[in-house]
DNA sequence: GCGCTTCTGACCAAAGTGGTCAAGAAAGTC
DNA sequence: GACTTTCTTGACCACTTTGGTCAGAAGCGC
């Protein structure tokens, strides 16, 4: 239950392109501005350019731009190019795991899980990570100092 | 973001401790009750006994109980067991992450991410998985139809 | 002491993580 | 057309994690 380093990258560099209003940005630009390691973050934005998510232009004044509107993509989106899919258990989808005996509504839960997750991944685009501006919903599970503690 | 067979595991087999109302079980039992390969199974209560979830006795009429009431244990406290901290990016929790630039909202992303997971995994409890009586927020979440579709 | 069951560590193959390196292919500049 | 710039792709690499298995030690009940 842990985010890589990988969609942590692309959730970064993705802000980065969002916050961009002029043409291309270079990789080492994005590298740059969020201490990503250059060549790991070339093949992440491949990545997402796979995934419909970037645009890519080769050569002097190349670069990368998002494919659409920044209030278009959802941080759902960015993690699922680069990690698949959101809430898999034992690499199969919640809704066709079976279980057993006394186990049986653990699919129900692994379920709720996933909605959870959605809630928070779905509804945040990356206008609205550049912005600061969070959905109200989401801006109240951050603001619960429960929510800042460790544990 | 996904939740690993050894997490599934330790779940399914708490829930059949939790089930059971006399004395200890033998982890052969339990194996054969989830389908879980009984060595590896082992190994994962005694992950359990160490995080004090389970109690464990060798010898004949050995075997596997909890160390406490199975309305006092939650998921969370299962999955913290066996694969440590809930929510961690690149191997840090989401509250000491420093973010810069256009990016700098994401921390509270993470923080929501994680807060999402808690409700549904600190808030359902042994007893309620072996009852099939879920909290009913987390019944109202696994109860959508959006909720089960694949994505 | 014997049988049973947990406990523990060693080991293993395969996959994933977090990168680096180097060659290629397009696009722009002169 | 030559040259530079920048993305594209695949190979490689060290290390860790995952999902196990095996074998032996140690405790418990009789």
């Amino acid at each position: 239950m842990r985010v890589s380093a990988k969609a942590d990258y692309a959730v970064r560099a993705a802000a980065e392109l969002a916050a961009a209003d002029e043409g291309p940005i270079k990789g080492e630009r994005l590298a740059e501005a969020q201490d990503i390691p250059l060549q790991f973050l070339e093949h992440i934005l491949l990545d997402m350019k796979h995934a419909g998510i970037v645009r890519a232009r080769r050569g002097a004044k190349g670069g990368y731009w998002l494919a659409k509107p920044a209030d278009a993509i959802t941080i759902a989106d960015v993690v699922r190019a680069v990690e698949g899919p959101i809430a898999h258990v034992q690499s199969s989808p919640p809704e066709l795991i079976e279980y057993r005996g006394n186990a049986e509504h653990l699919q129900e839960v692994w379920i709720a899980v996933r909605a959870n997750l959605r809630a928070v991944l779905e509804h945040v685009t990356l206008a609205d990570l550049v912005s600061g501006e969070l959905p109200s919903e989401i801006e109240q599970l951050a603001a619960s100092p429960d929510a800042w503690a460790p544990r």
